[in-house]
RNA sequence: GGAGGAGUGGCCGAGUGGUUGAAGGCACCGGUCUUGAAAACCGGCAGGGUCGAAAGGCCCUCGGGGGUUCGAAUCCCUCCUCCUCCGCCA
């Protein structure tokens, strides 16, 4: 959620941020509507805090004279604050309603894109950030994408997923769950090795939770929900991680604050359809290592830079080929300011599979989280949220297989063995 | 799931209708003292909203919501959470 503040400062500045996220002239009116708004609630609050002190100052007076035993006194007195309570009454309920309109816009203002994100409508028109700087490899011809790896190797089972559960749902298998363990475990222990602390968080949260990192209301339909518990299943970790610090302020000197966690993320979306979709490049489930700060409002940027490089050690490690693109304003998400992706490249379906996406905030949900710290003196200020993938499973699985797909075997990463426990995913 | 108990500021804890946004203690911050530190002593120390150039004023918040009352941390209703016992169970 923007700041009010910030909206009545620079109001314009939120319209450029608007467009430049390609809403259309007609809509950025909301941003009108919601200062009028606020004018009328101050306002509204103002009448309404005068007549409560005046209601107030009476009912202590009228304590006091009935201490000193005069009725009638008393009697002429809260006559006169009934009267002010039935003005009250009104006064509150034109306040609530205005409230609720106010939040419910506010609500519906995505973040203030950073001024280097880059204009344009989708992710054709993203910008290539740092590309990879060598030929990309040229697999034999007998070289088959990871969905026909997975059949001939074991890996994963997608019809054997779908058989207990759904489509997109897949099974692990053998070598496969191994390989799976061992890259959690590899990174959960990257992670740690980088000044993280390692959390478990619930897999299910509430409203609350699911609005602080800005899910709710607007990816509402990105998620399962529990209906008898009012439970939503996470669509990633960065979920409950964050939410730690809801309403909390932290000592400046405690900034920044790094965690991070594995955790399996749901996501109901509806995809699209055909080769782009197949095996794991897109599923309901998925396992993924969720990086996250908690960063003082100057440094967030240096922290964004540290987390790009973090992220980026180890795909390196992992010796994959990747690229890492800017979002363009189009393509930017309603929460972020500025969004890197990781790109893998997927060798035999020659195309690039996005395997992490490291964001900053700002203070667009710690706003909504009331996520502060406290600077020298008294004050308290919103800190800057930042997340990122370190690494998202299965697309890093899918890209592992087709790139180091031969002729007897998988290889497996040299600094992954200690983690399988074995260098080739070989035919059982 | 059943029965009982409890939720007060960073923590402990007093407070059962009238200057209580809340005693006292601990922690923390500043100061005096000290060569320095500790101890002792003095002072400060909730968040938010709103008005104001500022000083400061006013309003809201004692788990959440609603109600009774001129007035509620204190009474009533409801929900949530935690604890104890029983049941069930990985």
């Amino acid at each position: 959620m923007l700041e009010l503040n910030v909206i009545r400062r620079e109001p314009e500045k939120v319209k450029a941020g608007l467009r430049k996220r390609n809403w259309k002239e007609e809509d950025l009116g909301i941003v009108d509507r919601i200062l009028a708004l606020d004018e009328q609630r101050r306002k509204l609050q103002t009448q309404r805090d005068e007549l409560l002190a005046q209601s107030n100052k009476l009912s202590k007076q009228i304590g006091q004279l009935f201490k000193q035993g005069k009725r009638e006194a008393v009697e002429a007195l809260k006559a006169q604050v009934t009267t002010i309570k039935a003005t009250l009454k009104e006064l509150q309920e034109r306040k609530a309603a205005l409230d609720t309109q106010l939040e419910a816009l506010l609500l519906s203002l995505p973040n203030i894109p950073h001024p280097s994100v880059p204009a344009g409508s989708s992710d054709a028109d993203n910008e290539i950030y740092k590309d990879w700087s060598g030929a990309l490899p040229q697999l034999p011809a007998t070289a088959q994408p990871h969905w026909e790896l997975a059949k001939q190797y074991g890996i994963f089972d997608l019809e054997l997923g779908a058989k207990l559960t759904g489509a997109g749902f897949p099974v692990f298998r053998g070598q496969g769950a191994r390989l799976e363990r061992a890259l959690i475990n590899f990174f959960l222990d990257e992670a740690r090795a980088a000044g993280y602390e390692e959390i478990q968080p619930p897999l299910l949260v509430n409203a609350d939770t699911a609005r602080g990192t800005g899910q709710l209301p607007d990816k509402e339909g990105q998620m399962y929900y529990i209906e008898k518990d009012e439970l939503y299943l996470i669509p990633t970790a960065e979920v409950p991680i964050t939410n730690i610090f809801r309403d909390a302020i932290v000592p400046a000197s405690a900034l920044p604050i790094k965690m991070a966690g594995y955790t399996p993320c749901f996501r109901r979306e509806a995809g699209s359809y055909g080769a782009h979709v197949r095996g794991l490049n897109r599923v309901h489930q998925f396992d993924k290592v969720e990086i996250v700060q908690i960063a003082h409002p100057q440094h967030s940027y240096e922290v964004l830079e540290e987390m790009l490089a973090y992220v980026s050690s180890l795909l390196d490690k992992l010796e994959l080929l990747y690229r890492i693109v800017k979002l363009c304003g189009g393509d930017l998400g309603f929460t972020a300011a500025l969004t890197y992706d990781f790109e893998v490249w997927s060798a035999a379906q020659e195309r690039w599979l996005e395997v992490s996406s490291v964001s900053n905030f700002e203070t667009y949900q710690a706003n909504r989280m009331k996520l502060r710290f406290r600077d020298g003196q008294k004050k308290t200020q919103l800190a800057h949220t930042l997340n990122g993938s370190a690494l998202a499973l299965a697309r890093v699985v899918a890209a592992l297989l087709e790139q180091n797909q031969e002729p007897d075997g998988i290889r497996i990463p040299q600094v992954l063995v200690p983690y399988t426990g074995f260098e080739r995913i070989v035919r059982s």
